[in-house]
Order: C-alpha cells, then sequence, then structure tokens
DNA sequence: CAGTATCCCTCAAGATACTG
DNA sequence: CAGTATCTTGAGGGATACTG
C-alpha cells in the first residue's frame, strides 16, 4: 500500500507524487472528498467527468491509500469513498494550492469558490477576502463553509 | 498576466490551479527553478523533456506570470528563466507536495532525494532522515542542500 | 546553445451501451 | 445506483531535422 504500482519510481518525491495525482482529476476528487463528498454519482456529477475515468481515478486513489471504499451506511449494497490518513495528509496540498490559485489566476475582482473544509479544527488562513457575487458558483461551492 | 488563456475558468482556484501547472512537466519545471535551474538546456537534461514540450511549458509558465525570462548575464545573447513573485510563491505548494509524498510514496527504508531549496531563510521542517544510499539519485538532486 | 517546425504515436479521456 | 466493457477521438508528448 506504500507505493502502488503506477507510481513513478523516480527519487524526487515531487515526481512520485505528480505521477500519482498529477493528472487531470484525481486531486479534484481529493478536493472533494475534502468537502464530503463520497458516493461516485455524486463526484461523477460534480465534475462531469466520465464514469469510466471516475471508476479508473477512484480505484487508483484507494490503490494509493489515499481513499478507502466503505459500505454505504446500514445494508447498503453500495459502497462510498473516504479519506484515510494519507488522504487526509494530503489537506496541506490542496490549501496551497488553492491559496496560491486564488492569489495567481484571478481578476482583481473575480469572485471565486472558497473551498473551506470544515475537517480538523485548524485555523486556515485566508489571503483576502472573498467578493459578494456567489452567482457563478457551482453546486460544489454552495455547500462549503463560508469565512467571511 | 493575472489569468493565461488556457486557464480554465471555473471558479474553483484549485481545479484553476491544475489546469496550468497540473500537467505532467509545469510543476517539475517549477521545482527546478527553486533549485537554482535557469538554462533552457539544463532544465531540458535534468528532465529528459522533449525540446518542443519544453519550449511550449516555458512559455506558458511565462505567460503564467510564473517565470520571467531574462538576458543571461554580460553580453549573451541567450536567455534565462527565473521566478517571479508569483512564482515564488508556489513553494508552498512544491513544499506540501514533496512532504506528502515523502511519507505516502516510499517503502520504509526507501531513499528519496531531499530536494530542499536555497531559497528565503525559511526553515523547512522534515519528515525523517534521509537514507544513506545516495546513488539512486539523479544529477538534480546531488546538486541539492543535504540537510541531515 | 536555444529554440522552432513537422511528423508520428500512444494513451487519456469521452460517449455509449450494457449489467448486477 | 454503481459501476464495467467497448469503441473512438484528440490532445499530449516524443523524435528528429532544421535554424539563428
Amino acid at each position: 500500500m506504500t507505493k502502488p504500482d503506477h507510481v513513478s519510481h523516480e527519487p524526487c518525491p515531487v515526481a512520485r507524487a505528480t505521477s500519482l495525482i498529477g493528472d487531470r482529476w484525481s486531486l479534484l476528487i481529493v478536493r472533494d472528498a475534502f468537502d464530503g463528498i463520497r458516493r461516485f454519482s455524486d463526484f461523477q456529477r460534480n465534475l462531469g467527468v466520465a464514469r469510466n475515468i471516475l471508476s479508473d481515478r477512484l480505484r487508483r486513489l484507494v490503490d494509493a491509500g489515499i481513499l478507502v471504499p466503505r459500505a454505504a451506511a446500514e445494508g447498503s449494497a453500495y459502497q462510498e469513498y473516504v479519506l484515510t490518513d494519507v488522504g487526509e495528509d494530503l489537506f496541506p496540498v490542496v490549501l496551497a494550492l488553492r491559496q496560491w490559485g486564488e492569489r495567481a489566476l484571478y481578476a482583481p475582482g473575480e469572485a471565486h469558490s472558497e473551498l473551506i473544509e470544515t475537517r480538523t479544527g485548524n485555523p486556515v488562513p485566508l489571503m483576502r477576502p472573498r467578493s459578494a457575487d456567489d452567482s457563478e458558483l457551482t453546486p460544489h461551492d454552495t455547500r462549503v463553509r463560508k469565512l467571511a
């Protein structure tokens, strides 16, 4: 479980990490997992990813020990995917990427989703107050705790 | 300069960031830049990336305001690529990814490169001491300051 | 040395149909 | 609902030749 097959053998940890979660979807799945999403169809609808791709990415994330499949509550035949401790350790990565994106990739007045995960009790520093306009936000974003 | 063309228009900063630097090479170029690499051929040799791809990624990183091209020292006709302030702000991203990779993607005794950038005076916390075996390290890694 | 211009090819991703 | 199987496409990436 420490190092799944599809992870590169390079000695640099950054290179290995990007070989695993540096694709188009994996980190966004993790982001959604931090936001409380657990079900296959919720990931699918939220991301707009093809189902076969989602299936593959979930499997890879499970192989890597980032997510763990569990039976959905009380007698359900279906599964849900929750973050493991290793997966939770990705929080600084998602947070750092998010904070950088806010500062570097938005026009001065442009709105962006907050996506502050209700996770551990960690205080999460924000770089600046959010815009007043929420109209552009996706369903994903609206479920998220706002700080302002 | 705030938001180059090829960055997605999604409201989530994580999604935008990955759309820009979430490909196979961009973040590794940034990693190398933190490690002091500035010249085209040095990036190319160190990464093993095709030259046309490197050319394209450098252009994208410049467009995004992460790198800035400067004339190489004293009368040289060639350029070098150095991190801007926006690029330097990616340090927490690279560091977080690196620390997570160390913990999650290596066998217990397996060696990994340290890649602690000699940058600002920031103290950089390490998760554990490095292994004694450096034989697997690439040229990139050997230029790097070791902490142990 | 530092790229650019082509050509080619593989694989990631999407669409769709099917199944327990 | 939660996937799997199959097919197809297109973009990302590699190799090579060429240029100032």
